[in-house]
DNA sequence: GCCGATTTGTCCGTATGTATC
DNA sequence: CGATACATACGGACAAATCGG
């Protein structure tokens, strides 16, 4: 929870953007005039503007202004910017979620996984595969491996609620970044089993490792979804 | 090209991690070693660094230092973080690119396509068909929607090399953000027809929205790839 | 456990450059 | 040309987290 003053400004004209106080197309107050607002320094209003402008919402134009540029996105969109939990999404999309853990073993990564996971080889880790649903169809079947050194006393019971919940409040870690890579795969017998897959074929895959604040890597996770119920977002700028 | 000093230490760094000058997981030198040794601010270090956490090259922690936790990306890889001519990508990955124009029309937009792509109803634009071949085989078909006012004289000699190159070379337009949505859909006859789908009955499907430095929008492409040729990166950061 | 040194995080004020109008 | 607006850069101040003695 920041309390950082540039935070605030950055959520104050985010939601005046979203709600469309400024319109789209419309010009922010400059940053002169912002500073007079906030009662603050140029360079916390140039950073909250930063934010907004890495979230894709204005667009800075030298020497004429600040434009908005953020349309509504759509209602179904399973996956933004940010690092989210399956719980967060479904809770911020106003579905019901279910976890159903299918597997959870404790391994030693082989040279196998320690290629596929980027753990090195001998690590002990915590292997769970775990079953997603929304308002009651399956989704998404996710493999995961945690570093047992980091994430202590992971059991079913808490694997089938919120494991990031566990990871952030019961133990007290910070997760810092996630690195994910996105592709399309064909179908497993697994992935058959549990999920309805229609006449697809083929998965949205994604599969991430995510590290803590001490640059420490506690997971590696192949998530898998029902190409339907998939949406990924993104904004992206140009380096000149 | 900016020459500004924060992105020469910036590419300095970047350049330092990749080739592994830092290690992975090692240390890189304080704020205050760097500003001897680039000879500048703090502000100036911190901004060249801040950019190499977006990148998730590296890890601030604080109090303690800036931590190294880029590992090489593989090869394959399609789409990175910034915007990307298909040509560039092809460059980078060292394959041959050739590209066929299907189809060159000049449309109006009516209600159905103004709700499709984000362009009022009304507009004037260019309408394309491409396809993509890397090495000889056709990989990516994609459909182009390009404002007619702003990208004057599209021609569909200009559309078989790199549109890009004419937008930003020929007609001097400052290509900025990008707003992109990654979804999976079953194949259509039009990919079948073009495109050797092996045993895949679904495209990886990339629809982008991009905005000149106007904040005009001055494109809409949906761009549909065979899965195994498709691989998307990201790195996603925690809001705290 | 305390204290001081180091390191990153936030914020401020100012100066100068460059693009737009 | 001058006024306005964003872009870059500098230097300083204090806070917060970490680490070693």
């Amino acid at each position: 929870m920041p309390k950082a003053k540039y935070d605030h400004i950055y959520r104050d004209l985010k939601e005046k953007i979203e709600t469309e106080y400024y319109t789209y197309q419309e010009m922010l107050p400059s940053e002169h005039a912002l500073i007079l607002e906030y009662d603050c320094s140029r360079n916390t209003v140039r950073r909250a503007l930063a934010e907004l402008t890495a979230d894709g919402y204005v667009q800075p134009m030298h020497g004429k202004g600040v434009r908005n540029i953020f349309q509504p996105i759509e209602q179904t969109s399973f996956t933004v910017g940010g690092i989210e939990s399956f719980k967060e999404s479904a809770l911020r999309n106003h579905q019901k979620a279910f976890t159903k853990v299918l597997q959870f073993a404790e391994i030693t990564a082989d040279a196998k996984i320690a290629k596929k996971t980027g753990f090195r080889e001998g690590t002990e880790l915590y292997y769970l595969q775990r079953l997603h649903s929304l308002d009651g169809k399956p989704l998404i079947l996710n493999h995961n491996y945690f570093l047992k050194e980091l994430i202590k006393g992971l059991t079913p019971e808490i694997a089938s609620h919120s494991i990031y919940d566990y990871i952030e409040g019961e133990l007290g870690i910070t997760i810092a970044t996630s690195k994910r890579t996105l592709t399309v795969e064909h179908v497993t017998q697994v992935d058959e089993k549990y999920i309805d897959m229609k006449d697809y074929n083929c998965m949205a895959v994604i599969t991430s490792q995510t590290f803590d604040d001490n640059g420490v890597q506690f997971e590696f996770t192949q998530s898998r979804h029902r190409p339907d119920y998939f949406r990924f977002q993104d904004v992206a700028t140009r380096r000149k």
